[in-house]
DNA sequence: CTCGATCCCTGGACGC
DNA sequence: TGCGTCCAGGGATCGA
């Protein structure tokens, strides 16, 4: 689940570890969840990666276009171009000694000029890559919403109370935001008071501006932990993040509120689990939570 | 416009 | 011990 912590997290990573290397070669395993598997292989070889940056949950490495005479190559025009990268749900990018042994579930290795080789791992492939000339990556990008750490107060609030969908499905949509994810909607949505099933219009201007600061508070003190490692979430330094420790409400169903003490509950909302606090964060009229599963083993505390 | 359902995919948890 | 089943979830897509 890497979101926006997590992504950036690795996108600074990979910036120490691989500005200005040269990819020398590419080699691919499954492809199936690559826009076009042959334009890696074209394009990508005697790239430099210029830059990495972040976008949403989506990482972008800028490429420099190939320097050696490439004969009758196709990049004639050397527009720049970017390797798009998202992590999906397992996605890991990192780069390895190209003399290591290759970890299960790595689909895509770019040998670099200094003998390493940067590999994307992805067990369920959920994740995408994409090679994407200046254009169509511009294209790509404009279908995305607000930067939820850049975002001002009269933006956010119109793109949140001019909505009749549920709050928490506005957070996850990346067209209205980029890089939220299941995690930091419900940790932030707990922070704000604000229970996920409350339609964006129902807001008043006091909960949105409230929502808006807890969110970006959120994210930044997530990026400084480097993200949450809950399933596998790893850097590129191969290490895994600390925020977890200070999730308030995710995956807490039947624990207690951090602030009053209730029971965490469950529901299904935008068709995601969705943890809240039935007091703190009162439900729409009518709004049912998940029964709460009977306990068959002793569970720890916490 | 908004919703839910379905699919993609695999590993881990759980029940028997 | 082993096997079957369910679930997790970001995102695309389709029908209601």
């Amino acid at each position: 689940m890497p979101e926006l912590p997590e992504v950036e997290t690795v996108a600074r990573g990979l910036r120490r570890a691989i500005l200005g290397r040269r990819i020398v070669s590419v080699e691919l395993g499954k492809t199936d969840f690559i826009d076009d598997p042959t334009a890696l292989e074209q394009h990508l070889p005697g790239c430099q990666i210029e830059a990495v940056e972040r976008f949403g949950k989506f990482m972008l490495l800028r490429l420099s276009a190939a320097s050696g005479g490439d004969g009758g190559a196709a990049n004639g025009g050397a527009a720049p171009a970017s390797l798009l990268v998202h992590l999906g749900m397992t996605g890991q990018i990192a780069p390895s000694p190209a003399a290591q042994p290759r970890e299960r579930h790595t689909h895509v290795c770019l040998l670099l000029d200094d003998g390493r080789e940067l590999r994307f791992k992805d067990a369920r492939r959920f994740g995408r890559i994409a090679y994407l000339a200046e254009a169509p990556l511009a294209e790509e990008l404009k279908r995305f919403g607000a930067d939820p750490l850049e975002v001002k107060s009269k933006e956010f609030e119109s793109l949140i109370r001019r909505r009749h969908a549920r709050i928490k499905a506005l957070l996850l949509d990346q067209r209205v935001l980029r890089g939220v994810g299941n995690i930091y909607a419900d940790e932030s949505l707990w922070k704000a008071k604000i229970h996920p099933a409350r339609l964006g219009a129902k807001l008043n201007q006091s909960q949105a501006e409230t929502l808006r600061k807890v969110l970006r508070e959120i994210l930044q003190k997530a990026i400084v932990m480097r993200g949450s490692s809950i399933s596998d979430f790893l850097d590129a330094e191969g290490e895994p993040g600390e925020y977890q420790r200070h999730h308030r409400v995710y995956g807490r169903e039947g624990k207690r509120c951090y602030r009053c003490r209730t029971p965490i509950r469950r529901a299904i909302v935008a068709g995601r689990s969705s943890y809240f606090c039935p007091e703190c964060q009162p439900a729409p009229r009518g709004f049912l939570a998940l029964p709460l599963p009977g306990k068959s083993k002793s569970k720890k505390k916490r």
